[in-house]
DNA sequence: GAACCGCTTTGACGCGAGTCAAAGACGGTT
DNA sequence: AACCGTCTTTGACTCGCGTCAAAGCGGTTC
């Protein structure tokens, strides 16, 4: 379902504070230099897709790869009973599979999202040109598998209430990512595709960020907004596992 | 701890077999050309580690890029309260960050193995010189993060039963690769080490095992061997929840 | 305003897996 | 052989989280 146009007021409000998060290493056009720029810009197409919307992940036959300008998405992988988020995705990012392989690409908006796409052939043959470019979707690549691996580690080992407290701390890092303190988190996610990236149920989500609440170490003004109101006792909630800032490949 | 020489005699026997599962498609060395190959091998040293000893993963301030050749590797990351595997490479496979950036690379060899090492800086010029190893490099990061992902299905949602079951089918899978039907797995683990990997007990995956023994799904010869008796039974207890093979970025 | 709908919260209960502890198995050494 | 240390197996118990069920919010529609 397309949008309606890329001057819709209420998504053009969101973008400012989505390009300040553009800081984050891993844009793909915020790493290359201005020929490489106006190469992408030329087979790149700005994309549009409201929240809850899928992404179409290929156009006539050919995948495409979309660096993500401002919004949240979800990549989920589903199976037969039901389907997991096994990762987000935030401004700076990327989406996609630029080998365009067996790439079933689950990908779904979590606010009104804004990326641009390139079709994967194309965006092949700008990376042979500048292999700048190439180099900028090996980082993303990396990126995406060390966040993918700080997952691992949250969801392996960890008890109810610290992967909750490691949600929300991870969160703020990413979203924030040039803001200076954002311990107000507008949170996308409803409480079931928390527990779909916690592997855990609604309703222990709901209790532990109840209990949080009553710890006082979160506030919970609205549905979708949690403060954070003790950051330091929440870190020492997941610090004694904090896990070595590691970048490994694989 | 440095190895004997290239031409210990135990590990040597064990080389063809590797070489077979080569033929994975993730290679550094196998999927560019006869002069890429050739700046390579110039920049690269082999490199060879016994069970259980870490992978020295930066050398001079320099870091390594390694191409593992045979034997299997974990990627363990570790936190305050002790380490998690987060990953396991298999031959074909790469390790190492190829920006060296914060990389405190934790790699455990789980028998002896053989890598080609790269410098980081080495590898670098070398990628530059000829795209298509930043390709393969690139190829490599893609299918780990897929790897990393499958990961987290299993462990995000599954019973203890099913991830054991999981991880058979998973090591036969990426251990074969090449060799026809490998229903019998050498596995290299020990049951602490699967443990880690799985988000388990020790304890837990002993019941596990033992049980699938006695449903007759599983043969336990000896510690360390495991032989797939019901393959069609083991995939039917997982294959409810089949993942759609997706290569998404991020 | 009242009536609906989806989401969240809260409670009660049962099961699965972690933990502690002890007893086997296996491999290596002398 | 008999010893030892390491790894594995088995048992008993506890507790956290999933599940089922019902009630409490918001938000939207008429």
């Amino acid at each position: 379902m397309p949008f309606e146009g890329p001057s819709a007021a209420p998504v053009s409000a969101a973008r400012p504070a989505a390009r300040a998060s553009a800081v984050h290493f891993c844009g793909l056009c915020d790493q290359v230099g201005e020929s490489e720029r106006r190469a992408l810009r030329r087979i790149g197409l700005r994309q549009l897709i409201r929240s809850g919307d899928p992404l179409i992940c290929s156009t006539a036959g050919d995948a495409i790869v979309g660096s993500l300008t401002w919004g949240v998405l979800a990549v989920v992988r589903s199976d037969g009973s039901g389907a997991q988020s096994v990762g987000l995705v935030f401004p700076g990012e990327i989406v996609g599979d630029p080998f365009g392989s067996p790439a079933n690409a689950a990908v779904r908006a979590l606010t009104d999202a804004q990326l641009c796409t390139f079709p994967r052939s194309a965006l092949e043959q700008v990376s042979r040109d500048y292999p700048v470019v190439q180099r900028a979707l090996l980082r993303c690549a990396l990126h995406s598998l060390s966040e993918a691996r700080r997952w691992l580690l949250i969801i392996g080992r960890q008890s109810a209430r610290e992967r909750v407290v490691a949600f929300l701390l991870e969160f703020a890092r990413r979203q924030r990512a040039g803001a200076p303190s954002g311990d107000t988190l507008d949170l996308p996610l409803k409480r079931g595709s928390i527990g779909d990236l916690l592997g855990l149920s609604i309703e222990t989500i709901s209790r532990q960020l109840q209990g949080l609440a009553r710890a006082g170490l979160i506030a919970l003004p609205s549905r979708r907004t949690i403060e954070l109101v003790d950051r330091a006792a929440l870190e020492r909630l997941v610090g004694g596992r904090r896990s070595t800032i590691e970048r490994v490949m694989p």
